[in-house]
DNA sequence: GTCTATAAACAGATAGAC
DNA sequence: GTCTATCTGTTTATAGAC
C-alpha cells in the first residue's frame, strides 16, 4: 500500500468516527504513519482529501442501486430496495458511516440523489395496485434512510429477521 | 433576558447549525453579544456550556412522550406516535436538530431513551391483535427516525398529507 | 457579574532539504 | 515522494481589574 492509499485509509476510519472538523491532519498522519506535509503535498488541502475520499467512494450509492433502476418485476424492485441497508456488508461500514455524519456535520444533502430510486419504487407499488403508490414510496424511502441510520450509529439489528418480517408486510414471499 | 440566557440561546443556535466541534467559544460570545470569558465563568468549559443546554432541553424529549406511555387506548398511543415528529413546531427545529447531530458527532448513543415508547407501541399492536407487535413497533420507530432525520435535513414534507396516509395506513381512521 | 488582556496549545498550511 | 522545521492564525481557557 502507498503511503497517499495509507493516508486516504486513515482519513476515511477517522472522519467517519470522529466527524471531520474534530480530525486534525496531525492526527490523520499520526494514524498514517506519515509526515503531516505528505497531506498537503497529495491533496492540497484537508478539504481536498475529503473531496478524495468521498469521490473514491461516490458511485458505489449508484452501483447499489443503478441496478434496481433497471429491473422490470416491480416485487423484485421493492425486494432488493428493501434488501439495500441489510446487505450492505460491515466492511464498507465505515464508508457509510461518513457520508451519513457529513449530511449533518456539513450541509451537503442531496436530497435528491435518492429520488431515482423513489420515483422507481412509486412505479413498482402502482404496477402492484397499491392505493397510494406516491406516498407508500416515500415511506419505504424514509423507513430504510431511519433503520440505516440505527444500524449505522450501533444498534443490534437482527438482519434475517427484519428482512423476513418487511418480505411478508410486503408480501413479497 | 440575563447574558447567561443569551449565551445558551447562541450556543445553541450556532452548534445546531455549525455543529459542536466548528462553533468556536468566541463565535458563540460574538452572537451572544458577550465577552468570550463570561463563558467560562458561567459553564467553566466549551463542554459545559454543552451539557447545560442539552440538560435544559432533555425534558423536552420525555415530556414529549410521557403522555402516550400514560395512554390507555392501543389505537390513540400509534395516533400520538405518529403524530410526534408532525407535530413539533418549527421554533423546536434548531433543538431538535442539535440532538439529532450529536447523535453522529458524539458518540453519545443512548438507544434505550426511545426503548419505553417501542415497547408501548409494541403493546398497543399487540392489543389490536396484529401479528408482529414487537417488530411492527420498531419498524414504526424507525420510519419516525428516518422521517424526523428528512425533516430537520430540510426536505420538504407535506406534514398534513404525510399524517393522513399514515392514520389510513394503521387504520386509525 | 462582566470586562480586557493574554497565555498556551493547536490548527491548517508552506519552505526547503534530501 | 517524503521529510523536518516553521509560519500564522485560531482555539480554549485563565488572570486580574472594575
Amino acid at each position: 500500500m502507498t503511503k497517499k492509499e495509507k493516508i486516504l485509509e486513515a482519513g476515511l476510519k477517522l472522519f467517519a468516527t470522529e466527524g471531520y472538523t474534530a480530525t486534525s491532519t496531525n492526527k490523520i498522519a499520526n494514524a498514517a504513519g506519515v509526515s503531516e506535509a505528505l497531506i498537503f503535498r497529495h491533496f492540497l488541502s484537508k478539504e481536498g482529501l475529503l473531496s478524495a475520499i468521498v469521490k473514491e467512494g461516490e458511485s458505489a450509492f449508484k452501483n447499489l442501486y443503478t441496478p434496481i433502476l433497471k429491473e422490470s418485476d416491480p416485487k423484485e424492485v421493492i425486494r432488493l430496495t428493501i434488501a439495500l441497508p441489510l446487505t450492505v456488508p460491515e466492511s464498507h461500514y465505515e464508508f457509510w458511516r461518513l457520508q451519513f455524519r457529513l449530511k449533518w456535520e456539513l450541509q451537503s444533502v442531496n436530497h435528491k440523489k435518492s429520488q431515482p430510486l423513489i420515483d422507481k419504487l412509486s412505479w413498482a407499488f402502482a404496477e402492484l395496485g397499491v392505493a397510494h403508490p406516491k406516498q407508500e414510496a416515500e415511506f419505504l424511502s424514509d423507513y430504510l434512510e431511519g433503520l440505516a441510520s440505527q444500524i449505522l450509529l450501533g444498534k443490534e439489528v437482527n438482519k434475517k429477521k427484519t428482512e423476513e418480517f418487511l418480505l411478508l408486510k410486503y408480501k413479497l414471499t
